[in-house]
DNA sequence: GTCGATGCAAACGTTTTGCACACTG
DNA sequence: CAGTGTGCAAAACGTTTGCATCGAC
């Protein structure tokens, strides 16, 4: 979480902490309940990628009444704020983690390896993707998959 | 296995008639039944993208009684043995097609256009992602998610 | 008190599986 | 006749939704 340099040109900067998370979700209109801090503090802390499932178990240690359905509605909101970006690593689960740590994914096949991809690497693609189908290409929300060193 | 124009350096060249891939099903130790015959006619029919349920469907138009999970589990065969692939364009269910018209897609994720992709478009990406990180990328497996020219 | 959030159960869409019967080779 | 394929029903899986109630502001 680089906190020195804010992120260029984004008028809605990811929230840096819980409080900060928070904040938004009362200016737009949410509430702040117990659930919502839980779940915040479970992605803000040891980051990662963590499914819905993952998530409420987490969450479920310290609230064990708070329902998966929950979990999902509040995760769907973070995203709609801007918090918090989910994405798909393969078949199974999305996953969740904090929107200031996007970044692409390559994630084999074979083994299921997740190797985090910086966003430079697709700069190329991006181009070409751009100027000959004038399509905006987003890296971060579907994997690129493969096989990775040991599986090819 | 190889007749008479195989494609460039694939030892397992795509079946490109149905009664090539129905040899291919009988020498791996399958049968030949008309579901079979049925699906891949449609298979290799109208080419496209089409989901398991499509595919059911166009195949009960000749023979009401194929089930849905018979379409699955040929489809599951036909792709062990390297006659088709599938390919998941964002959320919903995977599409499917002859393995000889493999490509990369680009969709996007808000109106769900899809474009096709020339593999040669990946050939940076490729490059990198193998050098930097000996993984070898399969660009045809997961779609490119983004936005089309009209909704970016 | 208003309105948004929650727990729960039930539905969803896609895909897989268990089983008894049918068919291919 | 051996063993693979099939229809059907049911389950599995991740996710969404309807509804009555609860709780934040």
């Amino acid at each position: 979480m680089t906190r020195s340099a804010p992120p260029p040109g984004n008028l809605d900067a990811p929230a840096t902490t819980v409080d900060e998370a928070l904040d938004r979700v009362r200016r737009n209109g949410g509430r702040v309940t117990s659930s919502r801090r839980f779940l915040l503090r479970a992605l803000f802390t040891a980051g990662g990628h963590r499914t819905a499932e993952e998530l409420a178990a987490e969450v479920q240690d310290q609230a064990p009444d708070v329902h998966l359905s929950t979990i999902y509605r509040n995760l769907e909101e973070l995203e709609r704020l801007g918090v918090i970006v989910h994405a798909h690593l393969g078949h199974g689960p999305a996953t969740y983690h904090l929107a200031s740590a996007a970044h692409g994914h390559f994630v084999c096949e074979v083994c299921g390896t997740m190797i985090e991809a910086p966003d430079q690497l697709f700069g190329g693609l991006a181009r070409t993707a751009k100027t000959e189908f004038s399509f905006t290409i987003d890296p971060h929300h579907f994997a690129v998959l493969g096989r990775c060193a040991r599986c090819s």
